[in-house]
DNA sequence: GTCTATAAATGGATAGAC
DNA sequence: GTCTATCCATTTATAGAC
């Protein structure tokens, strides 16, 4: 049961992950971490050993979310035996809401995306995350939809690029600059849904009377 | 006619955005840019005012490969009264072999994206170059394509949607990170090749034997 | 667990010689 | 147009007091 106050540890991570999401690693000085939360830099080199420490763990902290998504799901997904329109725009919302547009997601997101080009871990956790593993799940989501007979098609593969290529158009187009705004919800909410629709118009099997 | 010897104030910018858009503008610093030109600081600032400004000139200089993109391929548009499948394949291949992984395009796109959270500029014109020009140009060329009767849609925003966000899609995943190796263009080569093919099932008039 | 003080290095920028 | 020399601010990091 160890418990500093309020865990400075925790809080220097956070600090250091909103600050590096907006500006980048070698933008951000041990100072400017410190002075947010009204510590001297010292302090700091008690928690981690240098600069470079505070971004590894970040990025280790962030494994774990990685790994504990997909069998989240799954469970789920066992206790389903039939899918309504409904249900799936939730799901689909659910993973910008929940996900993407999550604040600490989000920033670590936008953390990769800046370091990517000189750190070889934040290069592989973007790809994973933003592709293999996201295609990966997807597809495993999407034959499931097809053997419910929700969805149809004779190539699932296809049939993900093409729903993974607009979340990933979304996200980088609105979710990745500046401030997520309700405006920016908004705009996400209805593109999501206007392409979920154009997407079921495709692949869906429920005709309904639209 | 001032020439000298090879244009040093060119070859600074060459360097500062080879640098720039590997490692991000604050990590870059002067001494980086004159050592690989072998040259010294001081030999910087005779060019130019201050670090910023070498940023802001880049930037600049790119503002007139923009504005240069739509007017001379309007020109080509206005000689071509038939379209065959052949021919926008090679337009659609051309707009990445010779923009999205053309070098210095290339490089300066990955600036921009590490860039564009705290640079207003840099966000401005990410926007502008990925997204909203290339909409606008895409709508505008693919309503000819429609005329022509080369494309079919009731929806032409939703139908450019659909294109653009694959290539923003095939951009982020294999053209912002790492090197553009020959594996890379063969991988977008294919992918694109199949995306066209994909896209024209959907929306093109040409029945073909396929 | 946080502070003061300080070392050591790095980076932006300028003055003036060549 | 480039160099040497130098200045000053910032930054990483450590030692030792509280």
């Amino acid at each position: 049961m160890k418990k500093e106050k309020k865990d400075t540890k925790q809080l220097i991570l956070d600090t250091a992950l909103e600050l590096f999401s907006k500006r980048g690693y070698s933008a951000v000085s041990i100072r400017d971490i410190s002075g947010k939360l009204g510590l001297k830099e010292s302090a700091i080199y008690y928690h981690f050993k240098n600069k470079q420490d505070i971004f590894d763990v970040l990025c280790q902290s962030f494994e774990n979310v990685i790994y504990s998504i997909p069998p989240n799901f799954a469970a789920e997904m066992a206790k389903v035996t039939k899918v309504e329109k409904e249900a799936f725009l939730m799901v689909c919302h659910s993973y910008f809401t929940n996900y993407l547009m999550e604040e600490r997601v989000n920033q670590f997101l936008r953390m990769l995306i800046i370091e990517h080009g000189i750190n070889e871990v934040a290069a592989k956790m973007y790809h994973r995350m933003m592709y293999d593993e996201a295609v990966d799940n997807q597809i495993l989501i999407f034959n499931w939809l097809v053997q419910l007979g929700f969805l149809k098609t004779d190539n699932v593969e296809r049939m993900v690029m093409d729903y993974h290529a607009m979340v990933v158009y979304l996200f980088h187009r609105y979710l990745i600059c500046g401030e997520i705004t309700d405006k920016v919800k908004r705009t996400i909410a209805e593109e999501l849904t206007k392409h979920i629709d154009h997407f079921l118009e495709r692949y869906g099997t429920c005709k309904e009377g639209k």
